[in-house]
DNA sequence: GCATCCCATGTACCT
DNA sequence: ACAGGTACATGGGATGCG
């Protein structure tokens, strides 16, 4: 029996055990097997088929033992019920029982049947979320015990190495096959590029994971495309996947060769997408992965690819089988009402229309903290309790989100009280944002699936309760702010923007902490703006438009919502110049400087820019736009441009995926056939558009000085 | 045949 | 299978006009 300390890197299930590695602190991985048996809960359809169904169960060979057991079964009802414990010998004794037992007359309902094998593992025997610091006791290779310890890092994430692969390759034979003409892989600083036939890129490829030795292997498309790429080559090279004991080539650590697609892990390494519900996974960077990990209770692959609603589903299981309940398959209800009632309650959080067409100076934006985790824990909202029970009690019943929620709302705060501890661009700050924005989401995407069709425990009401709250708290902020002599310029679900001519930042801060105190809820000066203006809407310049604002805050930043420079599908020329126009316009002390140098500056940049780009003396690389492909391409209705530049690449061989992001320049944009209006990037030949490009530059700059109250400056 | 209007389509953004 | 709320550009048909 040995010891040892490290990070829990990975779990799985195969048959009736389950493989768990660890990362040591001597920066070797160590695989580990230890026991599982799978077990589900049956409920017998009445009283008298329970016998029957007992001994039909003894004499299954699937099954290894049935006893009855007490479990609740439904988070509304404190009752526990007489339910039947099924082992099965293994897995797939376990799927194919659990089949059988759906249509039989004799069972009412069947409990924790969808919830993973890896997931009962970690819940109820090893009971340590993986990403996790541990001790571990070991026989061979026999896991004995794992406790978890205290992770003495707060931001630095554990030290699982990464490396990214990225293949590039053609499509052949009218798109049936993908051949492989080059792979890029990145490890730390270190950039290496492997060509050749698909024989030497196999052999590449594996050469370079045995080195680097990765815990974590980054691939764009890993599950549907690439990974199969991979496995193909190194094959073709004739080095087994999954050869040896460990020691042999090949991309996995050992022999396990679960399935990339069920797991997310090959024997030791796991390989995750590069894009992780729906932010690029550098972006996570393993601080973040590790945060959502924890939460979700999941292996890391599993993490990586479960969307919102499953990950905490998977908590929310966690926290209740340990508390004595089986999980129903669903409990999903909504409860019939009229139409008024849901007229009157199906709505969101509220926004009061701006102030438009005029500069506003000295202007606060404070903001509710963590407005909806905050509404649910102050009422004790939750699935079971959509009315609420006032505050919670230590002693009284928690609600099940109130409870999820509470622990990583407090670990939120925590983190981003150390991140402001920290010094602006230093990495622990950058790991400590990273965990705050993982826990962002999880914690605002518990009430986004509070009412949603798709959790098994929503319940609309409690969905509707939330928000109505959220108005409440705007509303009485309003009022109270209005009271003390200000002016509500604008306001969007939980933030608000105010203005006293003679407010300081401290009058403001002390504003927002007494609407704290009166709505129960947290509120804080978040951006204090020198300058804000407000655009009207295009299409109907008689009304403001909501979610879009611009302005210059006291520390010299631009600060914009929803205008041009936010998007993705502005060029990255008409961006930077509507950031500078801003700035030029807008970083003046007083209105008299913005009215004469401000509109001056602001003038001259315009009039620059529109001549430089007539004059085609431009980066086409600032020139480009990208819009993602929200559909497979022949699902199009309409030939929209992207569409045109997404066929232009698909016919030089470029596979595209609905999903993809489509980079573009406009050539011709108004030329009669769609195919010639744009060129995708990466395809030859033709200049930009002048005159498309010098509309969008007239248009950013319009949103500026209209907003603002301006005349347009003409560019001639 | 061409200009113009309107609606559906499509994407991106805000909190 | 995460929410509701919003803005805006554009394709394409319908309509009107000469």
């Amino acid at each position: 029996m040995s010891e040892l300390e490290g990070w829990l890197l990975d779990v799985y299930v195969q048959g009736d055990r389950a493989i768990v590695w660890v990362k040591g602190d001597d920066g070797r991985n160590l695989r580990m097997e230890d026991r599982y048996v799978p077990w589900f809960y049956a409920k017998p359809s009445g009283w008298s088929e329970e016998w029957q169904l007992l001994s039909m169960l003894y004499e299954c060979p699937a099954v290894s033992s049935v006893r009855a057991e007490e479990k609740f079964v439904d988070i509304s009802s404190p009752v526990r019920e007489r339910l039947l414990r099924v082992e099965t010998r293994g897995t797939k004794e376990f799927r194919q029982l659990v089949k059988g037992l759906e249509g039989n007359g004799l069972v009412g309902s069947l409990y924790d049947v969808d919830i993973r094998h890896v997931q009962k593992y970690l819940f109820t025997r090893l009971c340590v979320e993986p990403t996790s610091r541990v001790r571990v006791g070991r026989d061979g290779d026999r896991l004995a015990w794992m406790t978890k310890v205290d992770d003495p890092d707060r931001a630095r994430p554990p030290p699982f190495s990464m490396l990214r692969i990225e293949p590039e390759y053609v499509l052949e034979e009218g798109g049936r096959r993908r051949r492989m003409t080059r792979l890029v892989t990145a490890h730390g600083d270190g950039v290496e590029v492997i060509e050749g036939t698909k024989k030497e890129i196999g052999y590449g490829i594996a050469q370079v994971v045995r080195e680097a030795d990765p815990d974590i292997i980054v691939i764009p498309r890993c599950d549907e495309v690439v990974f199969p790429m991979l496995k193909d080559a190194v094959e073709e090279a004739e080095m087994k996947m999954n050869v040896g004991s460990g020691l042999g080539p090949g991309l996995g650590r050992s022999v396990d060769a679960e399935q990339v697609k069920a797991q997310g892990s090959w024997g030791g390494r796991i390989l995750i997408e590069d894009s992780m519900v729906g932010h690029p996974t550098e972006l996570w960077g393993v601080a973040g992965l590790v945060e959502r990990t924890r939460f979700s209770f999941l292996p890391i692959g599993l993490t990586s690819r479960w969307l919102s609603n499953r990950s905490i589903d998977s908590r929310n299981c966690y926290e209740l089988i340990r508390r004595g309940y089986a999980i129903p398959k669903e409990g999903y209800f909504e409860v019939a009402r009229d139409l008024e009632q849901v007229m009157l309650r199906d709505r969101g959080g509220i926004s009061l229309t701006p102030i438009s067409e005029t500069l506003h100076h000295n202007v606060a934006a404070i903001d509710f903290d963590s407005q909806y985790p905050n509404i649910i824990l102050r009422s004790g909202l939750s699935y079971e309790r959509p009315m609420g029970e006032g505050e919670v009690s230590a002693e009284g019943g928690v609600g099940l989100i109130p409870l999820v929620m509470g622990p990583w709302l407090k670990r939120r705060m925590e983190l981003k009280r150390v991140k402001k501890s920290l010094p602006k661009g230093s990495e622990e700050r950058l790991f400590c944002e990273q965990r705050v924005d993982a826990l962002k989401l999880m914690l605002v995407t518990q009430y986004g699936i509070s009412g949603c069709c798709w959790n098994r425990f929503g319940n609309v009401v409690t969905f509707e309760e939330i928000n109505r709250k959220s108005r409440e708290a705007m509303m009485t902020a309003k009022s109270l702010i209005e009271s003390r002599g200000y002016e509500v310029v604008y306001a969007d679900v939980d933030s608000c923007f105010i203005k006293r001519n003679d407010a300081t930042r401290e009058d403001y801060e002390e504003l927002a902490a007494e609407v704290s105190r009166i709505t129960g809820l947290p509120m804080s000066l978040d951006k204090h703006f020198k300058f804000i203006a407000f655009p009207k809407l295009k299409g109907d310049p008689s009304s403001s438009a909501l979610k879009r604002y611009f302005g210059v805050t006291y520390d010299g930043e631009v600060e914009a919502r929803g205008i041009e420079l936010r998007r993705e599908d502005s060029p990255v020329l008409v961006r930077e110049f509507q950031k500078r126009l801003i700035l030029e316009l807008m970083d003046r002390d007083t209105m008299d400087d913005v009215l004469t140098y401000g509109v001056a500056e602001a003038a001259r940049l315009l009039q620059d820019t529109i001549r430089q780009v007539r004059s085609g003396n431009v980066d086409v690389d600032s020139l480009l736009v990208s819009r993602s492909l929200r559909k497979e391409p022949d699902e199009y209705r309409n030939r929209v441009v992207h569409l045109s530049a997404a066929m232009q690449m698909l016919g030089q061989g470029r596979e595209v995926f609905a999903g993809d992001s489509i980079k573009f320049i406009f050539t011709d944009s108004e030329n009669r056939n769609p195919m010639c209006r744009v060129r995708a990037e990466g395809v030859t030949g033709g200049s930009y558009d002048r005159e498309v490009y010098s509309k969008m530059i007239g248009d950013a700059a319009g949103t500026v000085f209209r907003a603002a109250g301006l005349p347009v400056p003409k560019a001639e």
